[in-house]
DNA sequence: GAGTTTGAAACT
DNA sequence: CAGTTTCAAACTC
């Protein structure tokens, strides 16, 4: 009992006001949609819109070629096999206060340690 | 449970 | 290209 044990399932996100088609959204960035869990109001990632969220892919994509940190951190996506047997990609993260040592950290979250995409200040990985 | 903090994405 | 703002989630009280 360490975790999984606050709700039992709470994996879904909780936009409002992107409606799930930006990077903010876990699920939207997990290129998944979202499921019952999610208490996302006005979610178009729901299944309900696919166009329009293939739309919106697009025109982020469009605006921004680079979409998010990717320049000088997606140079190389390190693929990592987390305990749980799930492969996950992680990028690089950019902590500063939380040295890489809170869920805010994209490499923490994850389960493993830093790479050299990383530009995470005082990195405690 | 509500409020604060942190990291990252989006916009300017 | 850099800085600022916004967004959603994690963390704290």
């Amino acid at each position: 009992m360490e975790e999984e044990s606050q709700q039992g399932k709470e994996r879904g996100c909780r936009c409002g006001r992107t409606k799930c088609l930006k990077q903010y959204c876990q699920c939207f960035r997990n290129d998944i949609r979202c499921t019952s869990d999610c208490v996302c109001s006005d979610c178009h990632n729901d299944g309900k819109h696919e166009e329009k969220r293939i739309e919106a892919i697009r025109h982020i994509r469009m605006n921004n070629p680079s979409a998010f940190k990717g320049t000088a951190l997606e140079l190389e996506d390190q693929e990592v096999t987390t305990p749980k047997g799930g492969k996950k990609t992680v990028r690089g993260c950019r902590c500063k206060r939380s040295k890489c040592q809170k869920k805010y950290c994209e490499c923490f979250s994850a389960g493993i340690p830093c790479t050299s995409n990383c530009v995470c200040t005082d990195c405690a990985n």
